[in-house]
DNA sequence: ATGAAAGCGCTAACAA
DNA sequence: TTGTTAGCGCTTTCAT
């Protein structure tokens, strides 16, 4: 190789180098790297993978949206994967694609990947796929054969259910819920934390409105919501269809928070500027992604060891001016 | 290898058949076909990439945000790039590092890809990277040196001046501008496009209030423009910094749009949904992530040959309710 | 602390 | 239509 040629030594001397291995001296090491710097030198990444077998590179299943909880958790995973010296493959599972999570697998496990991280996943129903790398999954139970899988929550659940105990914590009698939609698992976990809250104070469970996490179909559960009497509170999956909803609550006359109360889910950035200013709850995109990859890290680079233990997320409830106690 | 020996012929004529290459009889592409699938065997993806010199795949350098308008460009690329054929690399350039898109390009090239496509950069300054595959930028002018560089656009120019010249049409003496961060390219645009809107008319120039695209600046704007006399129209470079924006009018007692009108910039999904509805333009993020894609496959897969023609997108300003006369 | 040889699993080029 | 022979550029293993 010309670089060995260039320093006068060997081939995996330089190999040696440019991979920062022990028993090089300092003198050996200096000649390599100003002949590879000289020569714009860069190892072939196919050529290490075949040899080593190790792509030093992880998989990421995303969902193909822009929305702000699943892009966020995306640029959380993108950037603790590049501290962690790890490349990203992305792939995303289309609305309609009949294979689904396990296609999307395939293709990573295609492409050669050393872990997989499956993003918010939506119900899918079984992967049947052979994984044979380590699976992180985000925000959903685990469901799949692999040789470790591990799982990283959010804890949407106790998020929906501290939503919902701070509407009932006002006095409100019950509250309704505009869920997402229910193939999510995330769209599952606030529904189930919301039902659970009520089920805890012996609160009567109105009807779920199930929306699809965007503004259009928060406005048309809230023209439904219009016309049923008694409701005072409601809680919205995301924030979009909170925005949504409280918009056709308006326009039908009621105010809010005074005749109703609101709170949304995600806090994202236009939460604050709304009116009237969103009561929400934070999802820590960032701490569950970078916990979930060290975690994955871990998995990959020491095999069968003992995984180091978590911290867990605290729930985040920002209370700002869309929730007020029910008119007497 | 496993799967000729079970089907009983070379190892060329299974990779044959894998590839879908000509020549091989139906019978025998049966049988490799079983044996695979019996075998659960996938083709090594680093192997062939080593023997063929190509990876199927494409680098993308994000923008390391859940903005919509980047994520939303991302998420297109990973769809078009999949119906093509190619697997994609993500790597984000990160608000800190000094190496800026120059290092994002050079882990692009250490892991081997095809083709690289830069999405919506910031003006990071030169590239000092020799690039060895073709690159696509997307909404920037090209700055690279490489065998090829493609460029296209998102129009924001025209949009921008869309956007104003509505304001204008409306009556409205002049425009104000809340800029996004001039580092970023898109903001530059947008900029650039208010203010040939404002020349082609004569009408004055204000200051440029400088946001960062979140809705906080956008709300500071808003204060400070509040107490400027004679502002009638705002033209903001997203829908976050309008809806900010309109915020901090509000809560200082004039009201949008009778006292201001405002227009933003992306249409979000909240932005029918917010009050007033904002009177924003749409980036078509899909069609261009298609466009370009097609050119840098077209590169990859017949360097040298003439690039197809692209259509060009509309401009699309969609009026709502945030925008109206000036008052007599 | 350094080097030589073998081979990772494919595809390219050429035969047959 | 199918098979043979070489590598692709590294890392691994074993010497030295």
């Amino acid at each position: 190789m010309d670089v060995a040629r260039l320093a006068g030594v060997s081939q995996k001397t330089v190999s040696r180098v440019l991979n920062d291995e022990p028993y090089v001296s300092a003198d050996v090491r200096r000649r390599v790297l100003d002949a590879a710097e000289q020569l714009g030198y860069r190892l072939n990444n196919a050529a290490r993978a075949l040899a080593s077998g190790r792509t030093r590179s992880i998989g990421v299943v995303a969902l193909g949206t822009a929305l702000h909880g699943p892009a966020s958790l995306l640029m959380g995973i993108e950037r603790v994967a590049r501290d962690t010296g790890y490349a990203l493959r992305v792939v995303s599972t289309v609305e309609g694609d009949p294979t689904g999570v396990a296609g999307a697998v395939g293709s990573l496990l295609d492409q050669g990947v050393d872990g997989i991280v499956i993003s918010e996943p939506i119900d899918d129903g079984p992967v049947p796929v052979k994984i044979d790398v380590p699976v992180l999954v985000l925000g959903a139970p685990p469901s799949f054969s692999a040789p470790l899988v591990l799982s990283v929550s959010v804890r949407a659940h106790d998020m929906a259910r501290a939503a919902t105990d701070h509407l009932l914590d006002l006095g409100h009698a019950t509250v309704h819920h505009v869920a997402g939609p229910q193939r999510w698992f995330a769209a599952k976990d606030r529904l189930d934390g919301w039902r659970s809250a009520l089920a805890a104070r012996d609160a009567a469970e109105p009807p779920v409105f199930e929306g699809d996490w965007t503004p259009d179909s928060g406005y048309a559960a809230g023209r439904q919501l219009a016309r049923t009497r008694g409701a005072t509170a409601v809680f919205a999956a995301n924030d979009d269809m909170a925005i949504g909803l409280i918009r056709a609550l308006t326009e039908t006359g009621l105010r809010v928070p005074e005749d109703v109360s609101v709170v949304g889910f995600d806090d994202v950035p236009v939460a604050a500027y709304v009116t009237p200013p969103l009561t929400t709850v934070r999802q820590p995109f960032d701490a569950v992604a970078g916990e979930g990859l060290s975690l994955l890290v871990h998995a990959i680079e020491k095999p069968g060891q003992a995984l180091p233990a978590t911290a867990g997320q605290p729930v985040d409830l920002i209370v700002r001016a869309s929730t007020a106690p029910p008119r007497a």
